[in-house]
DNA sequence: AATGAATGAGAGTTCATTCAT
DNA sequence: TATGAATGAACTCTCATTCAT
């Protein structure tokens, strides 16, 4: 102990103040537009620093992605735990997700990029285990509530848990986006459209849709 | 009137044929990665005609995006036209999205690439007036279908048409987004999902969350 | 004619002054000193020209390094052309070969780089084609040069032409670097040379050994 | 003595293994692409530790250049220490270079790099002493064997030993470039050359044109 | 003496955009 | 109107060297 622990602590830390560096430039910024050299700037140390913590642009943004959505995840982890009906617990996930999406729009967006952009992880991208074990746990427990419901006759015995769960966890993405776009979708429509009642009414909806 | 018109009519055309050059280029190659270089080749026109007809590559990705939506658009007032009950019709409709996007996933992400991305189109874009037309009339149609819904009995008479138009596209652009992303999701996730059916019985709970 | 022919004639001359450039800076800096942002400078164009007229630096080192060979091969062609028995027509290649080293010897150096650096031409880099033939032309005159010699009783019969071609090359290549890195050389040596000899006496020497 | 005497001769080795591990790594990548990364690496030793031995990459090259061609010159020694005839001593040296290239091609391209090369050896820089001190005892041997061979009627008696040695060294330098480098030059050249045979000929050549 | 994290200047290269013809 | 050669700023990434520990 000693020397040695500190580096590695020190190392962990200058990592984590890279990352956070470029999480606000990729947030003001956008994918395309930010730069290295700029992220560099907003972290206070060299580009050649970058390259020592991160094999490249990609693999910052991908990180970034990656912490942004495992933290996601974990909210979803506390809003299941805290027990009741079936039913329950899958709305608390659903308003878990959206209050987040609602709270912390940006990070989300960086989040869920993955799902619409072409970029890819490699699987043996460090800290892409531990966010798959964490993106399973979250699976696990939707699927448990929902399984729960459905023997606690909350919810209807005939769902496919599994891909109930993935169901709901893309329409309310959907859903969201097109909130956290409103200013363009109101630009594309002939009629104004009540944006604040979006979202909680589609939570309604989809619990409507699957409660007995 | 003749050389005028001709030669207005001319121009329509070529740039009609540098849309397609461009989409081509941008389909194959990504947003990114598509140069204005390969765009004015695959069009057969020199890269400063490119500029004759477009302000710049934003302003060719995006008409590109919206000539798109517009398509999609249209098949959609295709979809609707054909009369029925509310149900029928609300069904129809999403159907009609589902399969579009199932089959032309390509082009389907330029269209709705502007929920997720920064892009912004001018308000005096031209063509931004006719897609917002557009627009607006599937938008009403959709509209009417559920309003003829909530009146012949086939759904449910709560429903605020106008907010529900926009929770079932939404929600149903993320269930098609996951889709199209079916293998990265799937590599995130520790168990198989069955994809194939995750499109259509969504539709289905969609329905039976909103007929009567 | 006109326009087109024009244009050609000054893409070609603009090519060329790129050369020009690019071999000034070789010379004076040396191949890995020297950058494109010098040689674009110095060529008057900005840095986006050289690449549009050559695929980067290293296709325009090797262009200019064939081009002096080319030009050297030329004065061989030029040297045995002008008739003679097959000794003098050796020693006149021999001697043009030495001349020109000794006149110009950074253009010399670049010229033979090849034969010690580990850079290799693409067998359809164009330009190469010409060269081989240049070369191989220069080649045959040396051949026949000295079968001629054979023949005429000025040379030893029992000579193998293109092996000793080869020879009288490799060798007199190795004389010339020598002399043409003196300083380095004495540095070396404990006791000064007399350098001014060491090239003429050895074609001497050379020709001794093989004329009859 | 003791304490210090370790302390320097543990320097001296660890200099030496740096020098080795570099040498390989020179010899495998070639000197531009080599990094003091990977050479540190190589020699187990940290990056720091190289400016500590060497100051900097180019004095790293030069001392191995250097040491190459110390090993060079004391084969030449053993070669012409081993009495006979003035002819026989000049034939043993040549022979002894060409088979130490033919055998050790990657060694004697560095050991001979420095005549292409602008590369420059500081006068005081730790070894290089030594090595003018090896390269003058043999320089002075094979003058001592031309002076030996034209006072025993071996050799032609008007020859100038000093630039003799010099003429037949760089002469043998040239050749056996060709010789290493046979693949590119045959590339040049129209028709296909015997290289096997372009060495052992040539010091024929070489003696035919200097023994009497 | 030894380390290795940090540096930062600078490399080669790309490409959206302009403009003389 | 159409061209395409020219531009040059901006990009990502490398690596010899330094220096606090």
């Amino acid at each position: 102990m000693g020397v040695a622990e500190r580096r590695e602590r020190e190392k962990a830390e200058r990592r984590c103040c890279i990352l956070d560096a470029a999480e606000r430039v990729f947030l003001t910024k956008g994918l395309a537009a930010a730069t290295m050299d700029e992220i560099a700037h907003e972290a206070e140390v060299s580009k050649g620093t970058l390259y020592l913590y991160f094999k490249g642009k990609d693999e910052l943004y991908l990180t970034i992605a990656q912490r942004a959505l495992a933290e996601i995840v974990q909210l979803f982890e506390d809003a299941v735990a805290r027990g009741g009906t079936g039913l329950e617990r899958v709305e608390r996930l659903m308003r878990a997700h959206c209050s987040f999406a609602l709270e912390h729009g940006d990070r989300f967006r960086i989040a869920t990029s993955w799902i619409t952009s072409d970029y890819s992880v490699a699987d043996d991208s460090p800290g892409f285990g531990e966010y798959k074990a964490l993106a399973g746990k979250m699976f696990h427990r939707a699927i448990e509530a929902i399984e729960l419901g459905k023997s606690d006759g909350t919810l209807r015995p005939d769902l496919d848990a599994s891909r109930l769960a993935m169901q709901l966890w893309g329409s309310t993405l959907g859903v969201l986006m097109l909130k956290l776009n409103a200013p363009e979708v109101a630009r594309r429509m002939p009629q104004p459209i009540d944006v604040e009642s979006l979202v909680p009414t589609f939570v309604d909806l989809a619990l409507l849709a699957i409660k007995r």
